[in-house]
DNA sequence: AATTCGGGGCA
DNA sequence: TGCCCAGAATT
């Protein structure tokens, strides 16, 4: 038996034990999965099954999606994070309305062509969606296979992409990705984490990382975080915060006011940034949502 | 290849 | 405080 073949065989009765159901997995629906794809990006699960299920409340098919004020597309995504997904997400509804007669397409190409739709969305809404034979490979699965077959402790980083594909393609010859695609992510969620539980994995003596995690060896960080207080990001954050508020168009010295901006040249640079990215318009020094 | 893009949770 | 999180687009 190949190592492929006893990993996932490991994994697989490890996953019988911690089945957890999430609403896109065996719900079936391209839209839900689609949603779910955008939801988990860079995202914490918690927070993305909170906004997954406020936006399938507000927004319950593709349709409604499409037709939906942008500015009502923000207020529900709230503060999830990296806004931009939520108008992408929209606009990929539009575009599957009108490039696509309505529907979420399962051509891999068609999918990556919508907007905010990357390798991993795409596959998810795949697998989950179609039930297709792929494996969403995200930072968990990248994790496991580096560290179990590489033995590299910070995958993301260290392990060629190359390297990563065929690891994945010897999964999927191996069948049954409707279960060892959500094995994988889930145990890359709970047990081969940044910081790995060794001591609870069934594949540790397998796992080409374990020992040097056993005798003490830290993964690198996989990126420097910048400071965020007084960041663009917080402004960005703050004046989309303030027009979620506001139910109709602020002025411009009204926004620069209240959030005591330093400078005009700020504000102006700030709403350029918002307004490139479609998460503000402007009008005669108004500013409204989307 | 490196940078940008939120916001919250946790040690 | 620093790093992380079911990524994707831009430069």
């Amino acid at each position: 038996m190949d190592t492929a073949t006893e990993v996932r065989t490991h994994i697989l009765d490890w996953y019988e034990d911690h089945f957890v159901e999430f609403p896109w997995r065996s719900s079936r629906s391209p839209y839900h999965s689609l949603v779910g794809g955008f939801c988990t990006q860079q995202t914490q699960m918690s927070r993305a099954l909170e906004t997954h299920a406020r936006w399938l409340h507000a927004f319950p098919t593709v349709a409604n999606l499409a037709a939906a004020e942008t500015s009502e597309v923000l207020r529900v995504w709230g503060k999830t994070g990296y806004p931009k997904r939520a108008v992408y997400l929209q606009r990929a509804a539009q575009q599957c309305m009108e490039r696509f007669g309505g529907e979420i397409p399962s051509e891999l190409d068609d999918l990556l062509s919508l907007p905010g739709v990357g390798p991993f969305t795409a596959e998810i809404v795949r697998c989950f969606g179609f039930g297709l034979a792929v494996l969403t490979v995200d930072t968990n699965i990248v994790r496991i296979f580096g560290r179990v077959f590489e033995g590299d402790l910070q995958p993301i980083k260290d392990t060629s992409k190359d390297r990563i594909k065929e690891i994945s393609e010897q999964f999927i010859a191996l069948g049954r990705t409707d279960l060892i695609n959500p094995a994988l992510m889930d145990f890359g969620a709970s047990i081969c984490t940044g910081r790995p539980r060794c001591d609870e994995c069934p594949v540790s003596d397998i796992c080409k990382a374990a020992s040097k995690f056993i005798s003490g060896q830290v993964p690198e960080p996989q990126r420097k975080n910048k400071v965020y207080a007084g960041s663009d990001r917080e402004w960005r954050g703050k004046i989309l915060e303030l027009l979620t508020r506001y139910s109709r168009p602020v002025s411009e010295k009204k926004i620069r006011k209240i959030l005591s901006l330093e400078s005009d040249e700020q504000t102006q640079r700030l709403l350029m940034g918002l307004e490139k990215d479609l998460l503000v318009s402007r009008q005669n020094q108004l500013v409204k949502l989307g």
